[in-house]
DNA sequence: AAATTTATGTTATAATATTACATAAGTCAA
DNA sequence: TTGACTTATGTAATATTATAACATAAATTT
């Protein structure tokens, strides 16, 4: 299932400022928005994004937040590309956890066995509220 | 989690249509696919499908595969509505595999009180071969 | 029957993503 | 260092997926 563990990789100008961005606003981001917060710096078509992107998840640097139609970079130093990651989204706040551990890739193993599968790619995506929203969260 | 269970509800033309479609295709179908199968049936507008594939989804008799942007008839009878279900996809057939198993609803509790969070809704997909395609696959 | 909710029809448009083609830059081998 | 090759970039056009806004109709409740 692992395609790339990265050590040290060096980007290219767009994807480097493709992952600034990416960490800089700390959320879910998509394309379009990506698009226009890099238009200072050049960028002129989403496909400038959409290619950095490419690059940044195959290195597991970032991730695809099928759900959203979203992006972010990833919280671990880098994750094993496509690898068992699981990810909590608040949808209040937009807060998102990423998780990495042994429960996710022992889960997939058992679901890929059970059904006979050889995988490649996993998308695993709770929503609901985080601990702080569901606190406050009368609505 | 659970939204709805459902076990008698008039469905609407419009949502018996779609369904039919879904169930026909047996695969994932896109919103304009359906939308091209059922215009003989008068469809017009891509609204017409969106909006029954949002009752049928609450009701628990179809999905939507979200890294497809595609949508499924629900394999059980059917679902509680977005409750604890994984979707094992064959990239090569095509195939979706329905799992809706104790695994499922133990991983995403276990996930949602790791996190402190209030989960409503969730998204497991696995990518990859089936047993067949497996077997047969060169490429 | 009036009031209310739910479903429908229709047009326009928004948001997301890719195709196709041209150019440039980096990499590697002879 | 040239040539061959791969990888990245620029740009325009277009495809695909999804929703907003508004009008009408049908079903349900009181």
């Amino acid at each position: 299932m692992k395609k790339n563990v990265v050590t040290k990789v060096k980007l290219t100008k767009n994807q480097s400022l493709v992952l600034d961005s990416l960490i800089k606003a700390g959320q879910p981001s998509g394309a379009y928005a990506l698009l226009d917060t890099l238009r200072p710096h050049g960028f002129k078509a989403p496909l400038q994004i959409y290619r950095a992107l490419e690059q940044l998840i195959d290195l597991g640097l970032a991730h695809r937040l099928e759900s959203l139609n979203a992006f972010i970079a990833c919280s671990h130093v880098s994750c094993e590309s496509s690898a068992a990651t699981a990810f909590v989204i608040c949808d209040k706040c937009e807060t998102v956890q990423e998780i990495c551990d042994e429960s996710i890739s022992n889960f997939l193993s058992s679901l890929a066995r059970k059904t006979k599968t050889k995988a490649s790619k996993s998308s695993i995506e709770l929503h609901g509220l985080c601990s702080g929203c569901s606190a406050v969260s009368h609505s």
